[in-house]
DNA sequence: GTCTATTTTGTAACCGTTTTCAAGTTGTGT
DNA sequence: ACACAACTTGAAAACGGTTACAAAATAGAC
């Protein structure tokens, strides 16, 4: 045996793609082709790539696909957090539908972080995404110059700013705060409390309570600084607020809440401390999750279609890489459920 | 202007790793060294490098780099679903972890569907993954040969079972739902009826139903067929559940759950037909949820150290990719929280 | 100052695909 | 039978990095 020999030998057959096509005796070409575009090779020809692929158990190496066609049918999410029920249910539904359309999904979290953001989205893009998810339109001016500079396409997801120049899908998260404080006006509530979600960073906390606001201020209602209170995304820090307005002297008849976490540590509160919702006090939550209609009582609130948000702006993405002309702002509905912690304010608010 | 020149011009710098080098006046391969061990290149070639690096505002092509290192410092995971707390819980740990030692996360879900795995882990190898998280250890045939054949390195996690001989991270399920069941037995329960997971396809779920059932075995207690039921992930398939076991002539005094979730549609139903808990009926979960030592009555379970399980997952895979020797089967504690779901069973069992 | 050992740097061949371009094949209308 | 269009196929050059190897520079020992 001759070194030479073994040596040609060696070089002729590795493994990848030149493999199945020295199987199959045909070029690469033609087992790239058959891969990608059937249509574009005769039928006895595929029939033999195809058989070559799975005698060899061949899979692409998507990498190498990546960096020879420039596009990786990869999208990247940047989300504040997983750990919160509403992303989480959008993630899922969003990969869900990416992986209908053959993409994939890259997702990093930043933890409300501007500067994490702009690193993970550094990140993303090296790693070849065609295109980025991101939660709101409150980003570090780095990133849109990056985006900007890479000519990376994305949308704002969880908004809805039809003034803006960026695309984005959601609903109008002031519009739906408004809509909920105006529930309990109608009710005839004059002394109403806020306890909402931490605003730094968080575009969507923020839009609630300027909707809050902007109804408490169409009827001409006060609202003293210490009926309005930040919380952190847990329990114990929402009952922790719900103690603190529940025992002010002069306190509210309601209470409209950020989201649905914050509106059950106020109905747990408001129950240890001897109040009956909504008897003494009305309250208000913002998402709807699962558990709220089982609450007792069950909690009026604010659905909001996460999911279908989600799907949307992948769908905008997908869309938009296929060269198709898609709307840019895409405003999801909302609606106020009805249930059972909101009633009418008690006669005499002692 | 001359055609030819032209062409030269074009093809002397273009952009990528090879631009930087030719603004540093260096080769490529300084500049990749300079990216991937600093100290191989001296200090003043490494300055200029970087500083043509930002001049350039150069990011580097990760698939070009995986392609020609073989490496992608990313890993693949693949849960069941993300809309479930424990796995999101744990995925956002995992991720956590894994972006802190410079790792990324393919993230993909299967709906406890066997050929769905199979079929994205064929996707997050082609994509190039370095490694696999897997949960539990019910897999299909096919996914343990591609495994096999393509020498990935995986982990299965979720679960403890040293007998196997594949890595595993996890509490052993079987032991942590037969102390739960001891509890209540200790309590003095002789009628104990089981609200369990769907157990096909996962084997979690019939881990914790062979620890209920052994540990009633053990203690001489028959369990009637219509006393152990099995339902989906929602509270309002636990709440049928609940309400079928509780309108039984023959009704248990205790009733062990395959979740939280289920033991808090138990609880909801027991309290709208009536019954006090824990006087008329205890009840045990298993996770130990964020909510469920706020609930009325709050709930006795097992708290699963979920973050820690799948963090030490990543570190099994990131230690061995990096040629350390770690342990194959690792156990992570359970414990059992009393909270005031459980009591002794009422006197005259009506 | 010379010689050797060590460190720093550059050259160029790969990594596994896609894709352009040209060549070969088949089909159609006259 | 011929010219021409439409379709298949293959050869080879990218894509943007890494890295083996060689060459050059530097340091250390005498």
């Amino acid at each position: 045996m001759r070194l030479t020999n073994a040596t040609s030998v060696k070089k002729s057959v590795k493994q990848g793609i030149r493999a199945v096509a020295a199987r199959a005796g045909v070029s690469t070409a033609s087992v790239s082709r058959a891969l990608n575009n059937p249509d574009a090779v005769s039928p006895s020809l595929r029939a033999r790539i195809e058989q070559a692929i799975d005698a060899l158990g061949y899979i692409p190496h998507a990498p190498a696909r990546i960096l020879s066609s420039r596009r990786s049918r990869t999208l990247g999410a940047i989300v504040p957090t997983i750990d919160n029920t509403m992303f989480a249910r959008g993630i899922a539904s969003l990969q869900h539908y990416l992986s209908s359309v053959g993409y994939m999904l890259f997702l990093t979290t930043s933890g409300y972080d501007l500067d994490v953001e702009l690193q993970q989205a550094r990140n993303l893009i090296s790693r070849g995404v065609d295109g980025l998810v991101l939660r709101g339109d409150c980003h570090h001016d780095g990133l849109r110059k990056l985006l900007a500079d890479n000519a990376v396409p994305f949308i704002n997801v969880g908004i809805y700013q039809p003034d803006r120049p960026y695309p984005c899908v959601g609903t109008d998260n002031e519009a739906a705060a408004h809509r909920a404080a105006a529930h309990v006006i109608e009710l005839g509530h004059r002394r109403i409390g806020i306890v909402s979600a931490l605003q730094r960073n968080n575009d969507r906390a923020s839009a609630r309570v300027a909707g809050f606001r902007r109804a408490l201020a169409e009827n001409g209602l006060e609202l003293p600084p210490q009926w309005h209170v930040e919380v952190p995304y847990t329990l114990d820090d929402a009952r922790e607020a719900a103690r603190y307005l529940l025992n002010l002297k002069d306190r509210p008849t309601a209470v409209v809440c950020g989201n649905d976490v914050i509106a059950y540590g106020v109905l747990l509160e408001a129950e240890r401390d001897g109040f009956s919702v909504p008897r003494d006090l009305s309250v208000v939550g913002f998402d709807d999750l699962d558990w709220s209609r089982h609450l007792r009582p069950s909690l009026t609130t604010i659905h909001v279609p996460t999911g279908e948000t989600w799907q949307r702006a992948g769908e905008y993405l997908v869309r938009s890489l296929a060269g198709e002309q898609t709307i840019m702002h895409r405003e999801v509905d909302f609606s106020l459920v009805v249930r059972e912690s909101t009633a009418p304010p008690p006669k005499s608010p002692k």
